[in-house]
DNA sequence: TTTTTTTATGACAGTCCTGTGACAATTTGG
DNA sequence: CCAAATTGTCACAGGACTGTCATAAAAAAA
């Protein structure tokens, strides 16, 4: 399925530009000349911002951008900036998925850009509630930094415990099948033995739960696995 | 599209002649013979400035230098100074992003040095924060000198070292994957091998770390690398 | 140009993650 | 209670990934 863009640019002959190239692409593109249009919008509709530091309306693209990062620090921004454009406004935009582009820029760069974005963007994207950081008692794990955390001593999580994890979590209080476990963490094509998913549970349990007695990682006979935050014996 | 420099030079004949040559190159210049004329004007103009040291005005070029490093460490100024001038007066301006030239100099020398600076300026312009220089622990980046310290004797880092450098730190606590780095260090169209990367996060770890028990450069199998001010083991 | 520095690559070793099978433990149903 | 099926646990092997070095290629400086 097409990526949607959302462009938010002022100057409508760059706009009209920039969104013509990106539909060519077959990407689908929502422009606008105003941030406040997308403010008012609370809903998370697009998969890559494109925003003009320089808007003219009430909300500068400064703004927007910040609004942008305190909804969710994990959305790709790519920022569009006149050159002269006074750093200090430029400061603090550096964090989550960002890009940075120069006005003028060609038309190529931007393409790639968009696409080298939205290629990194799976894994962010789908991070559940939109938090890098889920904790429940005194247990925690960063989908960003990959870490791991009980008590008071991060530790790291490997990929696959990572996304284990985070599947889980999704899934919470749900229970999910090992085959279900296998598509969405090992994908598709791939099929190890039934035994590796246990070894997994085994390996988080070991991390934030007790084995022999879970409170959190259960097995359901015959089912698979269910998490759940609320420890429960 | 053409790069504005800003001319301060109160001698009419050369003032006449590095303007010719620069709108010959293909510059957009903008001439003046007072420093007051280029202060009055609040917004930043240019993205280059030329300025002579002696002036003849109520401010001379010195205060000027001054005026513009205030406004922003990082802006480009290529100073030109008489060979009597005393070179202490200089020193103490010539930060980062500036070059200085004697007169009489040549003008391809002119031509070269102000082309080699704005072909940098576009790095500068994309510095982590309005600061030059990042530290922690008893290390430091600098960003503009291209320079890093462990404890007590600065040494000079390579472009891309401090391209890694400065990637990381935005990202600072965030995994960066391998393609990531690449995209944006070593850019969209050029794809260098995956070891390419990890030499130069060695090259890091040598520098401000210790290779083989990384405290601040970590390594995140199959997702890249993490940066950590606050050294983990 | 020549010289020096920087960047890129491939080889190789070492590490740690993954996946597997064996076997024990547990649950379920008869 | 027993048997069958399922799950828990472990140790180990294979492999993917990373660390490191030497060296080649490229770029920059002299």
């Amino acid at each position: 399925m097409a990526s949607r863009i959302c462009l938010i640019e002022d100057e409508p002959t760059i706009r009209e530009l920039v969104s013509m190239k990106l539909v060519q692409q077959g990407y689908s593109v929502d422009s606008f000349d105003e941030a406040e249009r997308v403010m008012q919008n609370s809903e998370q509709l697009w998969e890559l911002y494109i925003v003009d530091l320089m808007l003219a309306g009430e909300a500068s693209g400064l703004e927007l951008c910040r609004w942008l990062k305190e909804k969710q620090p994990t959305l790709p921004v790519l920022i569009l900036s006149a050159l002269s454009e006074p750093l200090d406004r430029i400061e603090g935009l550096k964090v989550g998925a960002d890009d940075y582009l120069t006005k003028p820029f060609e038309m190529e760069e931007l393409l790639l850009r968009v696409e080298g974005m939205l290629k990194r963007r799976s894994w962010y994207a789908s991070l559940p509630s939109n938090l890098s950081v889920f904790e429940w008692d005194d247990c925690a794990v960063d989908f960003v930094k990959f870490e791991g955390r009980r008590g008071k001593e991060p530790f790291s999580l490997s990929q696959k415990e990572c996304m284990l994890m985070k599947l889980l979590i999704e899934k919470e209080n749900q229970v999910v099948s090992r085959d279900e476990i296998l598509n969405q963490v090992w994908g598709y094509d791939v099929f190890p033995s039934s035994r590796t998913v246990d070894n997994f549970i085994l390996k988080l349990r070991k991390y934030f739960d007790n084995p022999g007695k879970p409170k959190y990682f259960h097995s359901i006979r015959g089912a698979g696995y269910k998490f759940t935050k609320k420890g429960i014996l």
